[in-house]
DNA sequence: GATGAATGAGCGTTCATTCAT
DNA sequence: AATGAATGAACGCTCATTCAT
C-alpha cells in the first residue's frame, strides 16, 4: 500500500462527496433546466468542480445519467417498503397509500421521476438491463396489493399483472401531466391535491369496475 | 437538368411538396431518433434538401415544430369528431370509442402524440397561447361524453371536469408508457391489445366508483 | 426585332426604373443599416423584387457597389461644376464654396459618400481602374482653385497638388467623424454647422501659413 | 506528447500567451483582410488553435473586439504621454509632437487605428461607455496643447475644444486617407512623408488665421 | 424580364471529451 | 485527485449565387 492508497483512504470521505454533489448538481439541472441544458459545463459549475472532475466519477454523460437512476430507483424503493406502507393490512388501504406515495414522490422528487419515467429510453440505450429490470421491480409491491385486494373481494379479474400495470399507468398519467406542467392551463375549478385525490379514486375505482359486467358493458 | 431533377421527376415530387417532405422527415425524426436529435442538418438530410431549404418554409427551428404541433392537432381532431364516434348516442359507448380513438391516434402517429402531450413544454415556449389552448380543446368531447354519462347513470361526481382530466390522465399514462417502450421490458402474459383494453376499461371503470363510497372509503 | 425586342422598347422606362430602384435600395440599406446588413435579400426586399431580379442589372453583388460608385461621382461632379460655384471668380471664395460644397454633399448624401470614401478598398478590390482615377479627379476643381489662389495672393507653396491633397483631406476627416458618429459623444458646446464652419476656417487657414513663416517655426 | 506540444515547445510559447496570440492574429486579420473577413474560424486559423479555444479567452467575439480596443486605446496613450512628448515646454513644438505622433500611430499601428478610429461604431454597439469615453479622452492632451498654444500666441479662438476637435479631424483625414490607400493612386510627387509633413503644416496653420479676419472673410 | 426555389459554404457558438500537468 | 486548456464536431442560421420556369 503506497503513499497514494493511504491519501485515498484519507480522502474517501471527500471523495464521496464530490460524487455526490455532481449528482445533485445533475438533478436540480434536470428538473429546472431541463434535459437540453444538462451538460457537463453547467453541472460542474453548479457541483464547484472542473468540468475534468466529472470523469473521475463518471466515464461519460451516460453514465452519470445511470447514477441518476440507480439513485432515484433507491429513493421511490425507500417509500415503497416504508414500515409505514408494509404495516398496512387491509390491501385496500395498502394499495390506496402505495398510489399516494407513488404520487407523491413524483411531485416531490421531480428529477428523480423525470430520470425514471420520462426520459427518453432512447437516452438510456446502454443502461445495463439487469439495473433496468430492476427499476420495474419496484412495480411489485403494487402487483402484491392488488392481487390481496383481488382475491379478498373475489374480484374477477383475468391477469393481476395487467391490471397492475394499467393501475400503474393511470398513476404515471397524472404524475406526468403534473410534472409537465400541462394542467396548468386548462383552468380547473380544484386545486391540485384534489385532482390528484380524484385521480387516485379513479384508478382504484377502475379495479373493481369487474364486479358488475352486465349492466355497464351494454348498457 | 441536374440529379436532383430526375429524382424529383421519379418521384412525382412537385417542388411545393417539399414543405410536407419536410414536416414528414422532422416527424420520423422525432418519434424515431428523439428531440435530441431532431437538428435542421437530419431533417434537411432526411427530407433530401439542403439546410437552407429548411428556412423557406418555415422562419425558424420552432415554427416548423409549431406546424407540427398544428398537423397533430388537425388529426387528433379528425379523430374524435368522425362520424363513427359522433353517431354514438350511448354515452358510455361513445366515452368508450373517444378513449379507444385517443389511445390508438397516440399509437398509430406516435409523432403526433409526441409533440402534441410528450414534448416538454420548455422547447415549446413560444407557441402562441391561442394555438396551445386550442390543442387542450381537444379534450372537451371526453368532458362531453363524461358529462352526459354521469347525468344518465345518475352518479355522484363532484367535477366533471376534474373526472375528465383524470380519465384523460388515465389514457395518457398507459400511451407515453407504451410510446415510450417502457411496458416492453415487463414480460406481461397478454399482448399489447389486450393491455390497452384493460386500462381503458379501468378507466372508465373508475368513472362509477362513487356509486357504493361508504363500504369502501373507510373500510 | 422579334416580339421580345418590341416588348422590351416599349418596357424600357420600366427597366431602368427597376434598375434605380434596386440602386436607390442599396444606397439607402448602405447608410441606414450599414455595410454588414447590405444583403442582396435585404436590397430585393426593399427595391420590391426579387433576389434574381438583381442578377438581371448586376452580375454579381461588387457590381452593384461599383455602380453605386459610379453614381456618387456623379452627384459629386453635379455639385463641383454647378453654375453657382463655377461662377465665382474669388480664388479664396471659390475655393471656400468649394469646401462648404464638399462637406454638404458628404453630409446630405452620405450613402454616396460613404460608398466614394468611406467604403474600404478592398470591398472594391476589382474596380475597374479607370473609373477609379476618374473619382479622384473630383479633385481638380480644389487644386484649381487652391493654384488661382495661391498665384493670386503669391503665396509659397512647394506643391500646390500636395497642399490640395492635405486641404481635402482635413475636409475628409471632419466628414467621415461626423458621418461615423463619432464626434457625439464629446458634448462640444457649439452645434455641428459651427463646427463645421471652423472645420472649413482652418482648412483654408492652413493654406496661407507659409505666408509668415519665419515668427511661428521657432517661436 | 502531440504534434502540438512539440510545435508550443519549439517556438517557446506559453499556454497562456496564446491570447495574446489570438489578439495578433484577430489585429492583423482586421488589416490585412478587413473587417469582413474578420471570423471566428479565420482568427484560430491565424491563430493556430481551434476555434472552440478562442471562447476560452473571449466570451464572444463582441468581446475580442473589445479587447483589441483597450489594447489600441494603451498604444496611443504610451505615445501621447511619452517624456519625449511630455518634456517640450514650447506648446506649438509640443502640439506639433503630438500631431506628429498621432500621425505616425496610425501609419504605424493600422489595426489599433482602425479599430479605434474607422471601424463602424455599429460595430461596437455594446462596447462599454465608460471605456469609449476613455478613448476620447486621449483628445486631452491635443486640447491643453492648443490651449496654452492659443493663450501664449494671444489668438483669437471662440472655442479651443472646437478647435482641437477639427485640428484633430484634420489630423484623421490624412491618416484615414493613407490607410484606406486612398492617395495611392493621386501620383503625387512628394513621398509620403512630406505629404503628412504638410498636413501637419496646415492643420496647424489653421490654428492662427484668425489673427487677419477682416481682410479676409468679406472680401 | 422576372421569379422563387434551391444550394453549398460559411457564420458565431456550444458541445462532450481528452490529456498534460 | 483534480485541473484547465484544448479540440473536432455539431449546433441553428444566413449568405451570395444559380437556374428552370
Amino acid at each position: 500500500m503506497n503513499s497514494r492508497s493511504i491519501c485515498n483512504e484519507f480522502l474517501h470521505l471527500k471523495r464521496t462527496d464530490l460524487r455526490e454533489a455532481i449528482l445533485e448538481a445533475a438533478q436540480q439541472l434536470l428538473v429546472r433546466e431541463g434535459y437540453g441544458s444538462l451538460t457537463m459545463r453547467h453541472i460542474a459549475q453548479r457541483a464547484g468542480c472542473s468540468v475534468g472532475s466529472l470523469y473521475l466519477y463518471f466515464e461519460r454523460k451516460e453514465g452519470l445519467l445511470f447514477a441518476l437512476l440507480d439513485r432515484a430507483q433507491e429513493r421511490l424503493a425507500e417509500r415503497f417498503f416504508a414500515p409505514e406502507i408494509q404495516s398496512i393490512t387491509d390491501p385496500r388501504q395498502r394499495l390506496q397509500a402505495l398510489a399516494r406515495a407513488y404520487v407523491d414522490f413524483g411531485l416531490t422528487h421531480p428529477e428523480a421521476y423525470e430520470v425514471l419515467f420520462m426520459l427518453h429510453p432512447r437516452e438510456l440505450a446502454s443502461y445495463p438491463e439487469e439495473r433496468l429490470e430492476q427499476a420495474y421491480r419496484l412495480l411489485d409491491p403494487i402487483v402484491e396489493a392488488i392481487d390481496t385486494y383481488v382475491q379478498q373481494h373475489q374480484l374477477e379479474m383475468p391477469d393481476v399483472r395487467v391490471a397492475a400495470v394499467a393501475f400503474w399507468s393511470a398513476l404515471h398519467g397524472i404524475v406526468s401531466l403534473l410534472l409537465a406542467g400541462r394542467l396548468a392551463r386548462l383552468r380547473l375549478e380544484v386545486d391540485r391535491d384534489a385532482l390528484i385525490e380524484q385521480a387516485i379514486r379513479q384508478a382504484m375505482g377502475g379495479l373493481c369496475q369487474r364486479m358488475r359486467p352486465k349492466n355497464n358493458r351494454t348498457a
